[in-house]
DNA sequence: GTCTTCCCTGATCGAATGTTCAGGGAGACA
DNA sequence: TGTCTCCCTGAACATTCGATCAGGGAAGAC
């Protein structure tokens, strides 16, 4: 028993991990079943045991995606409880930049369905991207109320930090062709331009 | 004569349109040559006349956009000829915010293949991003040895200011599900937040 | 022992993929 | 008029796509 469903735990696992990556880097529609189970070296119609259609895989990756991602990030809050709200802002933020790094896929996955409207769209849009986006776009409201963060459109405002945070991560393989850099940025460098960009005042002590 | 090369022109140059805009949304794996000739409104065999296959076709796009990139670019270097460095370097990156605007499809296109290690990124790389790429972080390296732009790796500076130029037209139809705001960003704002991320003075008059 | 449950494979389906090829048709040139 | 070039179409090619289905086989329950 504990045997069989531990086999059967991580080739369920398997899949997902090399359909994250499939679908990270030529989509949805480019991603094919058949290359995923050549990926993981099982066939093809287990893909569809598991999962009822290719699009349920979809769902199942970004699930498996969000549920560590959004626990890491009330994790991130809790830490932070007493903290400013520009503080709190930057601490969350350095987990972004953190999750992008270690796992650029996350933020493939999210700017390739982000670009044209679909029901995979709207699907995490509502089960995942709201409750995150939201509450951190109402953090900037009240820091700039505050003035403690710098004016404008808090929405381009969270896009900018999200575009900052994992685009260097993303996009490393085009920066590796063109500087010959193996290595992307260390995470403290990204936090800086954020920090920049909110103009949050270091706290000297 | 006329008539016909210019029927020719338009069909062809119609194709390019259609193929930009579907290599922009679902990728290259993911676009087909019979949706791009659908969008048309051609035989698909057509798309193989034209252009010699799939790839070709991708290239052709390519080029066609930067060619007027590039040619859009040297005119905003030309007309900042006798500014300083770091406001050379936001003219440049306001045109960069500007074409993202007007045509997100480019930094949807760009962020697409520069993801995974590819012949087309390769190809991509070397023709058209290193020639860019390379003389504006150059413009940045100056900049900072001047001490008029906040100090930091270069490369990942520029790819900051290209990821917040972009992203937020880019992202639109994800913000638009999100927020229910139909109309991007200003693209003044967005030039001002890059502004911010280089820490370059507003000059006072 | 038999039975049931669960993970997994192989064969196969119709549809869609990129590419090739033969030929039509309209204007240019003689 | 005949010939040539160029834009374009429709049919066909082998391959690959997502999905379906029948069945194997090991482990636990009885």
């Amino acid at each position: 028993m504990k045997a069989r469903t531990r086999a059967a735990g991580t080739a369920r696992s398997r899949i997902i991990r090399a359909a994250r990556a499939r679908f990270a880097s030529v989509g949805f529609e480019g991603a094919s079943t058949r290359q995923i189970a050549e990926d993981v070296g099982v066939a093809q119609s287990l893909l569809l045991y598991h999962f009822a259609s290719k699009e349920s895989l979809w769902k199942a990756v970004m699930d498996d995606l969000f549920v560590s991602a959004r626990a890491r990030l009330d994790e991130a809050e809790r830490a932070s409880r007493d903290a400013t709200i520009p503080e709190r802002l930057m601490a969350v933020a350095r987990l972004i930049v953190q999750l992008a790094a270690e796992q650029p896929d996350i933020y493939r996955l999210m700017t390739i369905e982000g670009r044209s409207e679909s029901d995979r769209l709207r699907w995490l849009v509502e089960r995942h991207l709201r409750p995150i986006h939201e509450k951190y776009i109402a953090w900037i409201r009240r820091g700039q109320r505050a003035r403690l963060i710098r004016s404008g459109d808090p929405v381009l405002l969270y896009y900018s930090i999200l575009a900052i945070a994992g685009t260097t991560y993303s996009l490393a393989p085009e920066i590796k062709l063109l500087t010959g850099t193996t290595s992307p940025p260390a995470p403290a460098a990204v936090e800086a331009l954020i920090r920049s960009l909110l103009q949050i005042e270091t706290e000297t002590p």
